[in-house]
RNA sequence: GUUAAAGUCACAC
């Protein structure tokens, strides 16, 4: 099982969808039975390729999986990538036990869909109920608030991030806080950040890059093609 | 004396 399900992994975290399928049913083909695991990798493979309610109604049938907070987190992720956002926080709703990772995907789900102030309110239930956002969390919040222009919660997160010490951990919460700044077009409150900074990657770059070009900002952002250089960073 | 496969992910395009 653990080998199989390792290549299921494997294909579907690469965005395979069709090859991960194909490899769950040679082993189903071969007399293995799957595990959790297994469920949980095919499910994440559906994700990427389209709604498979059986694979949901497989899932419900199997005991197994009574309560798991991780293979009903891939399934929000799942009909939120299939486009059902309902069924999605229908999934959510029946979660026996949330964390931080569920309301992650509830919340990536809503900002995905287009969604940004339900994503926010998310946010805010999350935290209400005493969880700690992590850097995804941040990462998806602050990319509702850019949507939205929402300055006033991107700077509560901002401060929240901080507070945890996520800038320093994970390079992409720079960039999504620059991002975000940007958007709302408050770019001194994003070279603020960007300044404090030690490393600087190329997203970082273009999310001020495309802030400015969005505002329409043009010589500016061609001035952060020369900061890029002086940085050493090459444009992708 | 507990070592295998698992959930959520930003910028740009």
């Amino acid at each position: 099982v653990v080998s199989w399900t390792a290549v299921v992994s494997g294909y579907a975290e690469h965005d395979c969808g069709e090859q991960a399928i194909e490899c769950f049913n040679e082993m189903l083909y071969e007399g293995i039975t799957p595990s959790a695991v297994t469920f949980l990798c095919v499910l994440k493979a559906c994700a990427s390729i389209g709604p498979l309610a059986e694979m949901h109604a497989e899932i419900e049938r199997s005991s197994l999986l009574d309560r798991g907070t991780c293979i009903r987190t891939t399934l929000v992720d799942m009909y939120a990538k299939c486009g059902s956002i309902a069924r999605a926080q229908e999934v959510f709703d029946s979660l026996d036990v949330r964390d931080v990772v569920s309301w992650n995907a509830l919340i990536a789900a809503y900002v995905d869909a287009g969604f940004s102030e339900e994503a926010l309110d998310c946010y805010e239930c999350m935290h209400g109920e005493g969880f700690c956002p992590d850097s995804v969390t941040i990462l998806c919040s602050l990319k509702a608030c850019g949507n939205i222009g929402a300055e006033n919660m991107g700077t509560d997160i901002h401060c929240e991030a901080e507070r945890r010490g996520l800038l320093e951990r994970d390079f992409a919460v720079g960039a999504s806080l620059v991002g975000m700044y940007s958007k709302c077009g408050l770019f001194t409150k994003a070279w603020e950040v960007l300044e404090k900074l030690s490393v600087r990657s190329v997203a970082l770059w273009n999310a001020l890059f495309s802030g400015y070009a969005e505002h329409g900002r043009c010589e500016e952002a061609l001035m952060c093609l020369e900061h890029m250089e002086v940085d050493g960073v090459q444009p992708n």
